[in-house]
DNA sequence: TTCATAATGTACGAAATGGTACGTTCAGTC
DNA sequence: GACTGAACGTACCATTTCGTACATTATGAA
């Protein structure tokens, strides 16, 4: 049997293998998926189709729909933490470094919708995934030392009240930020009032910035 | 064809109608289940085994799957709310009624996981059901007007500083005990630390408090 | 008693869905 | 060029899952 080379019909066009391209292209469109519709909400099938190549290819690298949902989850995760890089504080006097610091966490917050709601889907399901990953651990380890820093900037200048640990403190700020994303479609609509409106974003925001400053700041040292 | 009245078989025992109860059964089951694995992770057919009646039933009461989770959202919010009138602040003063207020959230969130799980699921489909659920919001109407009372009265006594809207300060109360209860599994497990253990629930609890006093209450009249 | 309607049980169907069997093509090595 | 393992596509299967058809019983009214 002459198995000619041609690929049969018009279709001349030849299959280029690209792993690297494959692996990332599935795992965006999978990621968006689930951060959408949660683990038992996506649909394989619906990635598949989203993606540029077959389903087969899903299960060719990822073994399944919840190791597929797990690298989604580390994979958000990488990104995020990856911009939050670029913050400088050291060169700010204490007050100033926490309140751009709870400034941007706020923010931050508010750029990454879907990783908010891939941290709200793992809640949901108990942390059971994230239970199995390193990798997310290691990557937050370091993520209090920058507040645990300014803390300590702030007590030795005489600014900050002493006794608060920098995980409750940043406990705090996620908190607030935190919530402010996730619970967006309740609270506007269990209490009539347009959470995501521009005016009212700037409020929530100073309420934050606001609020910690004064938790920490000795009163004496408050400004304005 | 003589179609007897006896029932087939050894199983003499007759049905009784209970409409009330069926439903209510229904309803118990189907919170549990949707709130621990979300709307499309339930399986109704699951939902019909842990009843003491059939799936029949379910769809007899409730016409499908969509509808049943929203009355099952709809009594969470119910329940909740009802939990809520055994609180007396009139008689204290304002400050300490602020505290017994945030307090109380703090707790009467901890107390009702269920519930808080049952609201991150309703974001994570975008509050598309409570936006059809006028009940939901008539509920929670007046939520905010003991605290709105309670900060007129701090006013008053020239005790809390002006300026703070009541809804803002609800929202600031919200995301703290809402936060303690719906990101206890990944919070705990990215840093390494035991949110749930008792004396870490006390001092984040006393955090709370502490922070929304310090926030409201003028300097000069912070008591300890 | 008769009768109408509400309440309930059993069995089943059609579609959706996670996952796989099987075959083909690509790309580097000898 | 021949060979091999990685990369990929198509078609399919078994099960799950929502929902319903159909039959039967309960219960109150006339």
């Amino acid at each position: 049997m002459t198995t000619t080379r041609v690929a049969a019909k018009g279709k001349e066009r030849s299959r280029k293998n690209d792993p690297v391209r494959v692996q990332a292209d599935i795992m965006r469109v999978a990621t968006r998926e689930f951060s959408e519709k949660g683990l038992s909400g996506a649909r394989i099938d619906e990635i598949a189709e989203k993606t540029k190549t077959s389903k087969r290819m899903i299960y060719y690298y990822f073994k399944d729909k919840e190791t597929l949902y797990l690298s989604a989850l580390e994979r958000s995760y990488q990104q995020v933490r990856q911009q939050e890089g670029e913050l400088e504080l050291d060169h700010l006097e204490p007050i100033e470094a926490l309140s751009k610091l709870v400034a941007f966490t706020f923010e931050h917050h508010v750029k990454n919708p879907d990783f908010i709601r891939m941290v709200m889907i793992e809640n949901i399901h108990h942390g059971r995934f994230i239970e199995q990953s390193d990798l997310i651990q290691s990557l937050n380890a370091g993520a209090v030392d920058e507040l645990q820093n300014v803390y300590q900037r702030g007590l030795a200048a005489s600014l900050f009240r002493p006794g608060l640990e920098a995980i409750e403190l940043h406990w705090l700020i996620s908190a607030l930020s935190f919530f402010n994303v996730s619970n967006r479609y309740t609270f506007s609509r269990i209490f009539n009032w347009d959470q995501n409106a521009a005016s009212n974003q700037e409020k929530l925001a100073s309420h934050v910035i606001d609020m910690v400053l004064r938790y920490v700041v000795k009163p004496e040292c408050m400004k304005e």
